[in-house]
DNA sequence: CGTACCCTTCGACACAGGACGAAATGTGCG
DNA sequence: CGCACATTTCGTCCTGTGTCGAAGGGTACG
């Protein structure tokens, strides 16, 4: 009368996320970016050999995907499905002690400001969604038809966004900021926007994202709270 | 200029649910029930001992907690989030061959109807939000006037639902349907009214759970389309 | 109390898999 | 063609951990 296991089987996936090294590299590729075999092995802070064997496995398990350029081979996340599932498990685990200075402003930097995956989180995000919703352009789960002329005008594509099989506007919640931020096609849709116009740009520490002084102007023209844009800039 | 992790270290987590007698105990319980350690043992199919030492270290990591009574140990798990983990895990996670007739009932019987730790969910938990949707009670991800009244009026506690520091009422999605479900603090609200009032009752499979004569009655007088009570009853 | 039962701890074993250096493969460039 | 470089493959070592049987606490019940 046992009960063999029906559902998905999840440890094999799982494994592959349960080792450091391969959870470093993860986690480096966290912010949607395709990096190098060599760079990989550097972050992750073991050899060559090692991290190749270990991007090997999470090819094999469909974790990354690799493109090959030259003699370089850049490795990403095979999709946000997997950076979901990284998030979900941040949310859960502990955070480490942080031991030095440079580290503390670090981590500053990203709570500030930083991508999930292909969409803007921290601070930001969060106050990018709280500002979608005092200016009635976001309710529920989806762009007003103010918001939807809104975004648009900025240069954001609303439409593909909605075409998309990705969910459209979902709220995604915060790690470190323990609120919601906004995700799906169209969190990764306005984060490209605010890319494009150069109100943010990327910094550099990892997943770490600054706004700029164009951005502060533009950010704070649209909405008159001052929750998004009065934060101070980390140094 | 190497980069430690700054991050939530995901890796000792990720460890835990990695070891496959872990993942089935992890997987039994995520009906929301809470367990006696022979049972896990036996659903895991390993010894007492073994299952002991899986647990110790479950509990080391805050997956699941413990409550003493008399000589048995009873563990559940520790929260939503634990939860929610397993169901993204799922989502990206291979489903193994079907191997027997009796698997294949238990899994058209959990692809029908099943909780979602402590939501509806499957075709039964799909085919609620979109009943809710047609009928003008749900937008977006908030329940409308009318729905609030319609709910409350079926003895769900709307208002503490609303209380609750979990969302309130986000859209989850299915990993088998691949479509979203309802969630969050009004999910779980939600089905605890639908057992309370007997519409639905456990089913002896685990996680599984089945529409009564009174639930089909009563669903569709509330939902005239067709979706969420033609079901066929799977014998 | 003594017995039956549930669960955990202990001791011992086996095995998976992560680490590296060295060598092999493959790509670009002069 | 030959050298430089990025990456993988191979061989080897070694730690970590999952497994069980047996023994050791607790708890209930007659």
């Amino acid at each position: 009368m046992e009960h063999i296991a029906r559902d998905a089987d999840i440890a094999p996936v799982a494994a592959l996320i349960a080792d450091p090294t391969r959870a470093a590299i993860l986690t480096a590729l966290l912010d949607g970016r395709a990096l190098a075999a060599g760079e990989l092995a550097r972050v992750a802070g073991v050899s060559a050999a090692t991290a190749s064997a270990h991007l090997a496995r999470l090819l094999d398990g469909r974790l990354v995907d690799v493109v090959r350029q030259g003699r370089h081979r850049y490795y990403r996340l095979s999709g946000h499905e997997v950076a979901e599932v990284l998030e979900v498990l941040a949310r859960i685990s502990a955070r480490p002690p942080v031991r030095s200075l440079r580290q503390s402003r670090q981590a500053r930097l990203l709570e500030e400001a930083r991508t999930c995956y292909d969409h803007l989180a921290g601070r930001a995000g969060v106050g990018l969604l709280d500002g979608l919703r005092a200016g009635g352009f976001y309710a529920g789960a989806d762009l007003t038809g103010e918001g939807e002329r809104l975004l648009t005008g900025l240069g954001v594509d609303v439409a593909g966004a909605r075409g998309s099989r990705r969910r459209f506007a979902p709220e995604c919640l915060d790690w470190t900021e323990r609120r919601a931020h906004l995700g799906g096609a169209l969190g990764a849709a306005v984060t490209y926007a605010l890319f494009e116009r150069g109100w943010y740009r990327r910094g550099t520490v990892p997943r770490a994202v600054i706004l700029t002084d164009e951005g502060r102007e533009g950010l704070s023209a649209l909405f008159p709270s001052k929750e998004l844009t009065s934060h101070t800039p980390v140094t």
